[in-house]
DNA sequence: TGATGTTTATTAATAA
DNA sequence: TTATTAATAAACATCA
């Protein structure tokens, strides 16, 4: 429906190509583990270590000195171009995604002088190939929390799978090459895991897929701040019956694991009750007997008009959270922005917030995107730290994270007070 | 026919 | 160490 910006993958990656397995299957530029200083030390990031421990005075770090992806960003994203040249040697061996960068080694500049008539040709260079080195390096977070982000930032909560691509893409340059491969692990990650549902399509929105929604009682998958690994992975009980009864149909009625624990995430058997009444008011509005056997699509159809309608579920989690989250969440995009893209869609002006969360500050809500008062911000960021935040590629009609708006190129996805932890 | 889903297998990384 | 989570590949089915 709306226009998509297309990535076309460059010469440099081919689609099928092994080549660059090595490079895209590691984390790249990972150096030093971090979890010393992290309670949750995930997959080595791809970002940062060596950056972070480069010298450069933190200025983003706050007291506590909190790790976090959203630091560890802000550091990259903030590191003056004074600094590159110094990290020039270690971060050019970066590039190619095999950052030798064991020790930093590039303290020293080299060629002291450096004032030679192509300098600032080279300087351009370096600069342009230092930046590429993470705006193209693999983001710090997992496909599950990656899909999370894309449906949560949306304004019905669901998205079709092309749609959950170009979301990644947008966002992640990293995204935009290796197609085939990881859109083959979202589509597995859609399937396989259970805190991803179908929601069929209505007839009014003909398709080819179906839409992508969270389960209801999925919760905060990552309140603990691991974007990268969950503690534990949200089941759904049914399909755990489900496939249970299936591998072994001896297994009948049994069913409940007596130590079935839902993960860290609270108010799991709250509503469901209160979801099996609302389903079942559901299908009398739909002239639907209640005891009817609706099929699993249109149960979930059910649910998820039913929560959009009323709540959002997922968002009342993890309040005790929110004060560390909510304020630099690295992905706080915004409702305006938002509302740009789909401008079709209203949907959002209605949604109340009756959970701590509002959609401008839960963990993977867009908002605090280019709010008013951030002209001066932006200007602030260019004029410190020469960046030209707002993109020279304006032909995207897209006006979501489309091009130049990604990640990194907006200066408000990183807060400079974040502690989202990592 | 290509996009969309489902499923199994293998492997690496991390947590317990 | 073992158990769990996630990434990746790949075979296969289904659908617009
Ligand atoms: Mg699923």
């Amino acid at each position: 429906m709306l226009p998509q910006k297309l990535y076309t993958e460059s010469s440099m990656s081919t689609a099928s190509s092994n080549a660059m397995s090595a490079m895209t299957s590691t984390y790249s530029m990972n150096t030093m583990p971090m979890s010393s200083m992290n309670t949750c030390s995930p997959q080595a990031p791809a970002f940062g270590s060596s950056i972070m421990n480069s010298g450069m005075p933190m200025t983003t770090m706050n007291g506590n000195c909190m790790p976090s992806v959203q630091m560890q960003y802000s550091a990259i994203a903030s590191s003056p171009i004074s600094n590159m040249n110094a990290r020039m040697s270690s971060t050019m061996s970066s590039v190619n995604g095999y950052g030798g960068v064991g020790g930093l080694s590039g303290r020293g500049d080299l060629s002291g002088g450096d004032i030679s008539p192509n300098s600032a040709l080279q300087r351009a260079r370096a600069d342009k190939t230092y930046r590429r080195s993470y705006t193209h390096a693999k983001p710090p977070y997992s496909y599950i929390s990656l899909i999370t982000m894309a449906i949560q930032n949306s304004p019905q909560k669901m998205l079709t799978l092309s749609e959950i691509y170009q979301f990644i893409m947008d966002l992640f340059p990293f995204y935009r090459q290796n197609q085939q491969r990881w859109q083959n692990s979202i589509r597995h990650s859609l399937s396989f895991n259970d805190c991803f549902v179908k929601v069929p399509r209505t007839p009014d929105k003909p398709g080819k897929g179906s839409f992508w929604s969270l389960h209801p009682d999925s919760g905060n998958m990552f309140e603990n701040g691991c974007y990268l690994r969950r503690q534990k992975r949200f089941k759904d009980e049914k399909k755990e019956m489900q496939r249970a009864s299936h591998k072994s149909p001896s297994h009948g009625g049994d069913t409940n694991s007596s130590g079935k624990k839902t993960p860290i995430h609270h108010g799991d058997d709250t509503h469901k009750s209160h979801h099996l009444d609302k389903t079942a008011e559901s299908n009398l509005m739909l002239s639907i007997h209640p005891a009817a056997k609706l099929d699993v699509d249109q149960m979930n159809l059910l649910h998820h008009n039913d929560l959009n309608l009323h709540s959002q579920h997922h968002q009342q989690m993890g309040e005790e959270l929110t004060g560390m989250l909510n304020h630099c969440h690295p992905l706080a995009l915004n409702s305006d922005h938002q509302a740009m893209l789909h401008h079709g869609s209203m949907s959002h002006h209605l949604k109340q917030e009756p959970s701590g969360y509002t959609p401008s500050n839960h963990p993977f809500s867009i908002t605090r995107l280019l709010p008013n008062e951030s002209k001066a911000d932006i200007k602030m960021y260019d004029m410190h730290y020469g960046y030209n935040s707002l993109s020279p590629l304006q032909n995207s009609v897209h006006a979501q994270a489309s091009i130049g708006n990604d990640y990194y190129n907006n200066p408000l996805y990183h807060t400079p007070t974040g502690t989202t932890s990592l």
